[in-house]
DNA sequence: GCTTGATTTGACTAATTAGTCAAGTAGCGT
DNA sequence: ACGCTACTTGACTAATTAGTCAAATCAAGC
């Protein structure tokens, strides 16, 4: 059987998958393998334990899915809260054709997971930590520069940026516990206000 | 043995204090049965799993705690901005106050089982949306008198208090992922420059 | 083709867990 | 004191689950 991807790969898609449309807690480890295609052994032979590969897996989808994602959205070609709009807008996007093809709102994995786990693993709550740092990064960024540009009035970017950040993962876990879109559908308006201007619209050129 | 609490409530209690502390998933029937010092069978007798039981937990809770609290600190004697003010407070002093006891930032209970249980128990999540509705109310009453006082000005009171709850929901998370109180105690900054007000400082005539 | 090391397999154990049930007990009205 | 009902108990089963391991298989260099 020749196995395109690696098994350290298959365990951490399927674990992250898993994690996100459930909870972490409720995956078993056959559950994993039996997604993964793999057997129990195999597991054991790639990693200790649940935590350690869930901590790979959040650091893989970063750095294959989210990273790439951010870095185009919020690409400095675009004027400071046009990146805004366009990450608000692409999250909205994923999440109605997750909801079409799931017919569910799962939210933001590393807000359901590292509040799931804050108090029973550390470790990948650490790693969550991390990785939510680093998308602060980005809107930091952009709200530095429209303050440079004169388009908002803040004191201290990168503490408005938490803000935005706390409201947008606020609104992702709303819209997963009630299974709405509604949530997500508002932040841009939300997020206009909380920096005080508003984000313009984008052209729905949706090259598709 | 003359038991004080009825077994029902102290069922509850422990599930709530459990389930918060920890999560949904990783609390067993037998380990609730042990702290609410009762054998499994009269669990079984008393309801019929754990959904049910934490959907009843989740309602005392809010009738014997969180309505009485809420009652006070929106208490229309105050001006609308100091409600909020006093509510951002309170929810920071009952935080410090479970730190210092537990060494542990646990965050909001509603939020955390709801994200976690919103695929897995709809029931559970279900409630859990009812209640922060609920909550939800206080802020929009706070927010259309402000209005009406011209302290503010917003268009859609139930909308900012939408985006209100969701910002201070979204910090309480952050806190328990983080397990730091940061976040809490950036609340009245955050929340005033979300609806476009200062809110006032609390006398800190903390009595007892 | 052979050897060596890495990986995979399936069958295994031990522990945990949800849920059941008959027998016992406490409380209450009469 | 009696009997009825509601509740409690502890011992039980069946199922699930994490984790182990020796044997089998694969892949790569020589």
């Amino acid at each position: 059987m020749a196995q395109i991807t690696p098994t350290p790969i298959r365990l951490q898609e399927a674990l992250y998958e898993l994690m996100w449309h459930q909870s972490y807690g409720r995956v078993t480890i056959d559950a994993i393998c039996e997604r993964a295609g793999v057997r129990k052994g195999s597991f054991y032979h790639a990693y200790p334990d649940k935590a350690t590969l869930a901590i790979e897996a959040f650091e893989f989808v970063w750095k294959n899915e989210a990273k790439p994602w951010l870095d185009d959205a919020f690409s400095p070609s675009e004027a400071p809260l046009t990146r805004l709009a366009n990450w608000l807008d692409g999250g909205l996007q994923k999440t109605l054709q997750c909801q079409q093809e799931h017919g569910k709102v799962y939210g933001c994995p590393l807000f359901n997971v590292g509040s799931e786990l804050s108090t029973l693993e550390p470790t990948v709550a650490e790693k969550v930590v991390e990785i939510l740092r680093r998308n602060r990064r980005y809107i930091t960024t952009a709200l530095r520069d429209a303050q440079a540009e004169d388009l908002i009035e803040i004191d201290d970017a990168d503490e408005v940026a938490r803000d935005v950040l706390t409201l947008v993962e606020g609104a992702l876990t709303q819209a997963r516990i009630s299974n709405s879109t509604d949530p997500i559908r508002r932040l841009p308006l939300s997020v206009g206000r909380l920096i005080g201007a508003m984000l313009p619209e984008l052209s729905n050129l949706t090259v598709s």
